[in-house]
DNA sequence: CATTGACCTCAACCATGCTTGAGATTTTAT
DNA sequence: ATAAAATCTCAAGCATGGTTGAGGTCAATG
């Protein structure tokens, strides 16, 4: 217990997050806190720091569990240093490229699709693979 | 009932979904499907069409509720038509453009902070804007 | 020193998007 | 005709990411 520890009021509101979710993240073993006499948690200010982590994390689209275990390497006491950061950043940012890929591919095909209707065509790339002809048969094939 | 009504199995083999999620999209009110004299579920070929909007839908980021409301213009025994794919699509991409410029400036972001780690920096945009400063106080302003 | 706000635990609940299973019926194939 | 495969309904379950509430304690304020 040190005269700067924060209660969870404090981080929540420093943090943005509601009470309940740094409940539930500690629950979750993403974070952890000490105990004052009282039994009420008390977080030293690495937290924020962990917190803001977690967040941006999130934001790139991982898992409470992919952020728990890219922490892992941040014992909880300790703030994350730059080196974490660059460590963990740099593989979110290339989940976040392929992310960004996927979005973008999607996006070029509908512009090609919108004007056509092509959905309705065997080819169309937004089209599911395995609706291609529904099975051999003889004969005109309906296509729909 | 027509000669070449579908089967929930068939759709689902042609659109390379279980029977189980169509049986759910017919729950949340987003297919339906006629009956067969022993009660099981016989769909026209417009299904086909209607799920792979869904399913297109569904990358680019929409709720099933969202998508719901989109289809709310086709009905179910018709196919979709040109226009109200290219309603659909336009309205589509472009909340996937404004998804993916999210994502973008993410990524912009984590590119300019991996370096500094200034996830610590008051200033930083990846920091949450509530953790500026904690609170007015006097002295060294301590930051995370 | 009493009240009020902050905090505690634990369980239950919510929303999304499905999957799984039980028990019964129907259809298809041999 | 019979067995296997497909289908039916309905309820329950799962995973994610939390929120809500009850019942009780702790701490800061006047």
């Amino acid at each position: 217990m040190r005269a700067d520890d924060l209660s969870v009021g404090e981080v929540a509101r420093r943090c943005g997050v509601p009470v309940s979710t740094l409940h539930f993240y500690e629950a979750r073993g993403l974070i952890r806190s000490g105990r004052n006499a009282g039994n009420q948690r008390r977080y030293g200010r690495a937290v924020l720091r962990r917190i803001a982590i977690i967040r941006v994390a999130q934001r790139a689209g991982l898992s409470l569990a992919e952020i728990k275990a890219a922490l892992a390497g941040v014992p909880d006491g300790r703030a994350a240093t730059v080196q974490d950061w660059r460590r963990m950043s740099t593989s979110w940012r290339e989940s976040l490229q392929e992310r960004i890929d996927d979005l973008t591919r999607l996006r070029d095909q509908l512009d090609r699709c919108i004007g056509c209707g092509c959905l309705s065509l065997a080819d169309c790339p937004l089209r599911n693979p395995q609706d291609v002809l529904g099975a051999v048969r003889s004969g005109p094939v309906l296509l729909d």
